[in-house]
DNA sequence: ATGAGGACCTGCTCGC
DNA sequence: TGCGAGCAGGTCCTCA
C-alpha cells in the first residue's frame, strides 16, 4: 500500500512522463473512481479534458497535477492504485478505472500515443478536480487537502509545531502517527518500522512523550522514509507499481512489519502481532515494552 | 472539540 | 471441491 516514498516515485514518474502533455478526452469508467469529485463523474472529465499540465506536486500521500485552466487534478492511490503511463492502443488492465489519453510532447513519438491511466483494484483511491487556495507560504494547495499536514520530508515541516501538537493530544503514539492532520505521509507499515527503531510500544500515551522520545521518533521516520526513498519508493507490497508499470516492490528486510514470531533484529525476541484500530501492529516486546500508564 | 470505532472495497488464503 | 470467514488498510463519517 503506497506511502509517502512510494506516493513520491509516482510523482516523480508523472514529472517526467505527464508535464508538459495535454489531456485529450478523459474517460471515466467506473464512477467510484471520481466518488469525491462533488459535481460527478461527466464535469471531471469535462475539466480534465483538454488541460495542459504544468507540475506533478505531492503532500502527504495526496499528489495533484497543476493545470493550465488554474485548477489541479488531484489524485489519492488509497490501497492499490496505481498512475500507469501506457500506449494508448495497449489492453486495458482488469480493473482500469479512468482513461486520460496523452497529446504528443515533446520528445513523444506521435505515432505511439500514450495515455495516462488510472487503475485500482480495491477502489479505496480516488481523482477530483479542485481549485488551489495559498497553503500559507504562496504555494497553492488543493481545497479539498487543506487539512492535510506536511509531511516530515518538506522542508517547511515545522518540527516545533508537531511536537508542541503531538503532546496536546490524548490518545495512542501510534494513532497520532497515523493521523494526517497532525503528520501526514505515514502509513501503518512505516509507522510500525520507525517505532521499532526508536524503541517506543504503538499504545505509548502522547502526552507522556518527552521532547527528545519525540525527536528521536521524527528521526526514525525521517530514515526510514528515506531509505526506500533511496531505494526507488519500496513498498513492501506487489500492488504497488509506479508510473511506467515496473514493479516497486522490492525484498527489503524489515525489521517489525509483518514479522510475527520472527526474531527481533536487535535483539532476537520473536516480534509480537497485536491488533489495533482493527488492523495489525508489530513490535518487539522486549525493545518496546508497553508503557505501563498505556491507554486502554 | 475531540477521540474512538465502523464502513467502504476486492482478492487472496485458510480451514472445515 | 466448495464456500464462508478472515485479512489487508487509508480515509471519511458517525457517534459518544
Amino acid at each position: 500500500m503506497p506511502e509517502l516514498p512510494e506516493v513520491e516515485v509516482v510523482r516523480r514518474g508523472l514529472e517526467k512522463w505527464v508535464v508538459g502533455a495535454s489531456f485529450g478526452e478523459v474517460e471515466v469508467l467506473h464512477p467510484r473512481a471520481v466518488r469525491r469529485h462533488a459535481s460527478g463523474a461527466a464535469d471531471f472529465a469535462a475539466r480534465v479534458s483538454g488541460c495542459g499540465v504544468t507540475e506533478a506536486r505531492r503532500r502527504g500521500k495526496y499528489l495533484w497535477l497543476t493545470l493550465d485552466s488554474g485548477e489541479a487534478l488531484l489524485a489519492h492511490l488509497g490501497m492499490s492504485g496505481q498512475l500507469l503511463v501506457q500506449p494508448r492502443h495497449a489492453a486495458a488492465e482488469r480493473h482500469l478505472r479512468v482513461r486520460l489519453p496523452l497529446t504528443a510532447r515533446q520528445g513523444h513519438d506521435p505515432e505511439a500515443p500514450q495515455e495516462l491511466r488510472f487503475v485500482d483494484q480495491r477502489t479505496f483511491g480516488h481523482l477530483l478536480v479542485d481549485r488551489l487556495v495559498d497553503d500559507g507560504t504562496g504555494t497553492g494547495l488543493p481545497s479539498v487537502i487543506s487539512h492535510i499536514a506536511r509531511d516530515p520530508l518538506d522542508p517547511a515541516f515545522d518540527e516545533d509545531a508537531f511536537a508542541a501538537a503531538l503532546c496536546r493530544k490524548r490518545t495512542e503514539l501510534k494513532r497520532a502517527l497515523l493521523d494526517q492532520s497532525l503528520i501526514s505521509g505515514i502509513g501503518n507499515i512505516y509507522a510500525d518500522e520507525a517505532l521499532w527503531m526508536s524503541q517506543l510500544h504503538w499504545a505509548t500515551p502522547t502526552e507522556a512523550l518527552s521532547r527528545s522520545q519525540v525527536a528521536t521518533l521524527l528521526a526514525a521516520v525521517r530514515e526510514v522514509m528515506g531509505a526506500a526513498l533511496a531505494q526507488g519508493g519500496t513498498s513492501f507490497d506487489s500492488l504497488y507499481v509506479n508510473v511506467n508499470g515496473e514493479s516497486g516492490y522490492f525484498a527489503r528486510s524489515l525489521n517489525a512489519y509483518g514479522r510475527n514470531d520472527q526474531p527481533c533484529a536487535r535483539c532476537g525476541t520473536p516480534i509480537q502481532r497485536e491488533t489495533f484500530m482493527n488492523r495489525s501492529s508489530y513490535s518487539c516486546p522486549r525493545c518496546q515494552p508497553r508503557p505501563r500508564h498505556a491507554r486502554a
